[in-house]
DNA sequence: AATGAATGAGCGTTCATTCAT
DNA sequence: CATGAATGAACGCTCATTCAT
């Protein structure tokens, strides 16, 4: 899908649109954001919709690669200018945490989608791959972690899920409680996880 | 509740049905899961589901309530027999690891429900008290240990919703990789967040 | 339908559930009335009220049937006895107004009734017979007071459609102001149709 | 309202779908009137009318306006227009009566509505408001002859309930016999009406 | 004589999608 | 490009009725 086979215009619309369904999946939730909703708050008519992604799928699909990208964008050179493992580990969580801080709404609606959107058992849903992608993310980093010695001898994946585990939860709990103090959470962890994971003496 | 107030046949017929309730939400997905699919689960017509339960609403409280129970009754005695905080701590996640690996399928069910049933924002939804109850739970083995001197100093809520978080994340590993190896994965994290809580030195 | 036909005990079940019928209707309107909830209210199942009227429609009529009953019984003795037209229509009026106040229940049921289960306009409804009779009852009337000279020279139908109507409009009166005073209303009726009945000078 | 607010083909299909659904209503009355029904005679499909009109109640509540101005538009201005209160109420029965020959379905229709629209005992129904205007109209012009001298002294109310219970007696009259001669039954109840109020010698 | 579990048709409503304009 | 009217399938739910017990 290149970018030169849509015009400007399109591309704005497409923008526009994707704003909006970010913006009603996180103020109404997934549930109950239709294309109609979406299409009211973006001052256009439900069939334009349909006419710039196809389908509602393609639309939550572009939702989630635009989340996917902003976050990417915010948080991936920053971890990956840190000297260590140890550091990257830390700016991990603190920009994953400050990002939830940030762009709260892009956020939610990811969240909204990824717990909603999934198919059955048999059809693995168009989003597992992402998560799967962060959690390999997350095991680059514990490897190397370990190759340099910074890190004791844990099982890459169980560690990683614990650690993305941890960071997944945050959003819920944010969306409970709003005052939800996440630079605190972002020393706690660290710290927890710094030291879950050092090698031990 | 008494269960002299449902008769047999009743009773039965409810088990059934919550059973084929928590098959289909399980495989098919919150979302994807109406009455008439589990009726055709069940192999009885829609009507029948809404004349046990009324609404569908009560089903999902029936579901809920019948996991909790099939889950509180594996996990809390093992862990308030415990002699010492980490040695419950290691007992919450291997109880909570070793359920999901038993009843796959009323835990994936319970985590769907779990996740889905919220409103907007605004509503809290009716099963985030569950969530908050079981960050409370876990919050109470922490003090525990702090209190015994066998924890070190950190943020009892940050803590407890790492150790939560990572205990969630599992079924949707589970999910995506039904080979997942439970048994490994409850010595790591033990191991993680016992390394992680302890008294340093 | 002979009450021969009928056992003592058949006959018994039929009076309790064309009590609770009424009271259902009365209370919650006819719409909001199933044989779910009359059976509830008479503490028996659903199936019974199937197995004693055959179908819902036979209930109805049953319940018309009865407080039609109790309203003749009610009234006719003493219009009947009076010695001029003029008198019987007074007490026609006083009478029909009294039966509204003392058995407002059955009364409101049988107004519910009637408004709600009528048929298209090919099928000409249970109930309009019912209606039918009432207006010739009326004309007997005033064709006496006519033929006795105490009344002028009136169309029959026209004038026994204004006192029916009259009269129907009490109800509804009553639903919104239980206050009403129903002895000022017969006052005022029979003064209204004495006088507009009456043999002019 | 602005009319602006409305394409001209959303204005027509509206117009369209009131007008079945008073045919509908009118023929099968309106318990037995679905949304299907309507959408049938229409030949749209149901989802048809709750994209135009949102909700059944919105389309009833359409349906009683749109009765409600005919009625208005054809009595109003010939009713106020009269120079004695006896001429007012003449004209108030005769136009009644001729709207309900010309607009027999929409007529009915409304009395359908209006009986049928209302909830348990306690809860008013949204068109009760609607009849106790219309008695109180009538008592205005009762109020004017009694001022006037020209009528006797009587309770308001009660006369109102009168002479609007035998104004909403004849459509099931009309129902039950198409036949009815409505110029004949004006006249007759205009004569009685007219000896009824007026100042006795 | 009575039960109550079960049914199936029908209800009002929502919504992604289509298509003539 | 964009519209918005229209669709049709699916939803949760109600209810008179049936029937094995």
């Amino acid at each position: 899908m290149p970018s030169e086979s849509r015009t400007f215009i399109e591309e704005a619309r497409r923008a526009q649109i994707i704003e909006c369904a970010i913006d009603a999946i996180a103020t109404l939730g997934y549930a109950q954001t239709s294309l109609a909703k979406i299409a009211q708050l973006a001052k256009i008519s439900p069939g334009s919709i349909s006419y710039h992604f196809g389908s509602k799928d393609e639309l939550i699909q572009a939702v989630v690669s635009e989340v996917a990208r902003l976050a990417t964008e915010m948080m991936e050179p920053a971890i990956v200018a840190q000297p260590t493992a140890t550091d990257a580990l830390r700016v991990y969580l603190e920009t994953n945490l400050a990002f939830m801080g940030r762009h709260r709404k892009p956020l939610l609606a990811l969240v909204e989608i990824i717990t909603h959107a999934r198919g059955g058992t048999d059809t693995p849903g168009p989003y597992t791959a992402q998560h799967e992608i962060a959690l390999q993310d997350i095991e680059k980093v514990l490897a190397w972690g370990q190759k340099s010695g910074e890190f004791r001898d844990f099982d890459l994946r169980s560690t990683a899920i614990a650690i993305r585990g941890a960071v997944d939860a945050v959003p819920a709990q944010l969306l409970q409680n709003p005052e939800l103090d996440l630079e605190l959470l972002a020393r706690e962890l660290t710290t927890l996880f710094t030291i879950a994971t050092r090698r031990q003496p």
